[in-house]
DNA sequence: TCAAAAGTGTTATCATTACACCCATGG
DNA sequence: CCATGGGTGTAATGATAACACTTTTGA
């Protein structure tokens, strides 16, 4: 069978960075070892074509699912990868994806479809195959400025947490070094109205931490009320 | 001559929403008039498809200047939509983008191709072809998004101006319906260190405003010196 | 009683807001 | 001399930054 058309057309795909933050808090995405020309044995950013009469999302939650097991997640698209060179097969256009995971709900199944699958420090990338580097760059970069005006970070905690996590994985993220000041830190963040206190850490060794978990239904209430503007003030989360 | 695939590929189009600023202050849209069915007669953005070996900037650009005649302008991609019911010929991916021009140096040449081009008030905008509406939302978001942390706004202005032009474009992206306060504003926009002052109005019935111009060599330093972090408190241009 | 991480209050500085009047020009 | 839009200074308030010590727990 074959699909015929007037004029040339790009294979259209999808590709996703998957970011997830393991237990130690450390900032990882998910890659997959590639098993075919070209680039074989490259680790790649997961992705593949999509379907006819599917939608850009739908496609890349379905890869994502397919090579990694990874599902219901968070996801937004973020940039469309054109150059024409990008694929030695072919002109091959790219949406790309990234997703927010925590790793503790969202266990990876090794190999799905046979291949590796792994997560990697985000600085301790190894090379990537196509212009998969570019991609992670924009990506980070993304999401770098979308955490600084919407509470997307919590995607990555699990439901409930601490400050001090909390506070690392906007260090982490926003990949600055002299971490931020505790306090400051902690009365911008309970100021916003986002948090509610839901516990104490129990047995361990110090001072128990108070949990927290991530309240949307502030978040909806907040947007709602105000979607340009007194928003901003409030909690613009320029950390 | 026709082209087969052995599986069925989108089209894969580029849209452009250009943004024009023009001499009264008014915030204006772009749009061409359909020839042809589905939604003959319609009003919609400029666009069309992507060359097979064609970056997609590229494509934007060409489709603005054959459909429109404008040229030379910043253009940059936001988003693209790929609803599967989105246009009801087939399948067809787009990968929207917008420039920013300014009605003087960018006149428009009314029907490149025989077709109507039009320039519309934002907020008054005709119903549109397609998903366009919904593209046009996005677009504003993402342009005002856009403008609070990069000195887009000079893109719409002539070379040089005066503060209050600079004002009101501001509140126009922005949508805030009762303007900054004017001192406040000027001396924000002033400490950014990215104006350079160039002269004065002249034979105007009124004091004569200064000119400004907008010191790109500046703004290059800055961005260079500091990638992320001092730069945001020296200018993140939330006005 | 020690080690480990959690937690907390206050002050100095800076940025933001809010306010109303005078200035320069052409007609 | 008037109409028009351009321009400015200052005080009150709120946000941010910088600072080091005490608390709670399990081992």
């Amino acid at each position: 069978m074959s699909y015929c058309y007037e004029y040339p057309r790009p294979a259209l795909t999808v590709d996703c960075v998957i970011f997830g933050l393991d237990a130690g808090s450390v900032l990882k995405v998910l890659l997959i070892q590639r098993a075919n020309e070209p680039y074989l044995g490259y680790w790649a950013l997961p992705g593949g074509f999509v379907g006819i009469d599917e939608d850009l999302e739908a496609a890349a939650l379905r890869e994502l699912e397919e090579e990694t097991g990874v599902r219901d997640v968070y996801i937004e698209q973020f940039h469309t990868f054109g150059r024409p060179d990008r694929d030695p097969r072919g002109r091959v256009v790219s949406v790309a994806h990234y997703a927010l995971v925590n790793l503790e709900d969202h266990p990876v199944h090794p190999s799905s479809d046979a291949r590796c699958v792994q997560w990697f420090e985000i600085d301790q990338l190894p090379p990537l195959a196509f212009d998969h580097d570019e991609i992670m760059v924009v990506a980070i970069e993304c999401l770098r400025q979308k955490v600084r005006h919407e509470p997307v970070v919590f995607e990555l905690l699990p439901a409930v947490f601490t400050l001090t996590q909390l506070q690392q994985i906007y260090e982490k993220v926003m990949g600055v070094q002299e971490g931020f000041n505790k306090r400051n830190f902690r009365s911008r963040i309970l100021k916003t109205g986002l948090l509610k206190e839901v516990g104490k850490q129990e047995g361990v060794a110090h001072r128990p931490a108070k949990l927290y978990s991530f309240d949307k239904v502030a978040w909806e209430r907040m947007r709602r009320k105000d979607t340009l503007g007194a928003l901003r003030k409030a909690v613009d989360f320029d950390i």
